[in-house]
DNA sequence: TCTTGACTTAGAGTAAACTCTAAGTATTAT
DNA sequence: ATAATACTTAGAGTTTACTCTAAGTCAAGA
């Protein structure tokens, strides 16, 4: 299957500036048709999902960009790419765990806060 | 224990700056000594510290404001705070559960590369 | 006395990641 | 033939959350 940028847009959920905004910054390679039409395929489709992944968990544009760029070049930037997704994911580890004790945090304060209300109010 | 905006800076992490910056916007209400010089306490530092629970969740300054805001305003804003603590929890576990699933696909990525580059270099 | 560390207001600067506008052109579907 | 959708460049605007600067004052400690 192939899409336009407004299909392609609604499907992925990212606006058709920003589709074009990623092309620019290199993120992402679109075919044209004779008439200079961007025509976004399913392994597009695949690619900004993968990417959308890297961008939930915290990668900023820079590095997204390197990504992309070494996906770009081919085989022989694997280890790089491998040692940018191996240092991300420390991160994103140590992330979820601070996430996970300040959520702890949050129910602690929402248990006192219904007890509280609790004795206030019923 | 009392601290000068300096020492607290240090303890909690935020620089004097952000301090100033976040009295200012009424995230935090501060003693005065007769010169006027802030004097932090111990209830300041708890306090900070549940806002800074509060921000690792990816809650909003604005989101942050009203919340110290119906603090400084006592018991009869308990409710509201619930209610936005609440509110705020769901948002936490979805973006949680999100970045659990981005992880995966990350994982699956290392893996995937890890074999790649098993099968080039070794 | 002089350095250090505190204070004030008011506003400027920064970085990230979009987000949009303008102004003009081209193609396709009804 | 006209509306919808697409294209371009170039740059301006937005939001968030700081972060810093200037320019001046004040008070305590060595």
């Amino acid at each position: 299957m192939t899409y336009s940028i407004g299909e392609f847009s609604k499907i992925v959920g990212l606006s058709e500036h920003t589709l074009r905004f990623y092309e620019k910054e290199g993120l992402i390679k679109v075919n044209r048709d004779d008439n200079n039409v961007r025509i976004y395929s399913d392994e597009n489709k695949l690619w900004i999902e993968s990417l959308l992944h890297l961008k939930n968990t915290g990668m900023s544009l820079k590095d997204m960009k390197r990504f992309a760029m070494w996906g770009h070049m081919g085989d022989k930037t694997m280890e790089e790419r491998l040692a940018l997704l191996k240092k991300h994911r420390k991160k994103v580890v140590e992330e979820l765990e601070k996430i996970r004790q300040s959520l702890e945090h949050l129910d602690n304060k929402i248990n006192f806060y219904e007890n509280e209300v609790g004795d206030c109010f019923s």
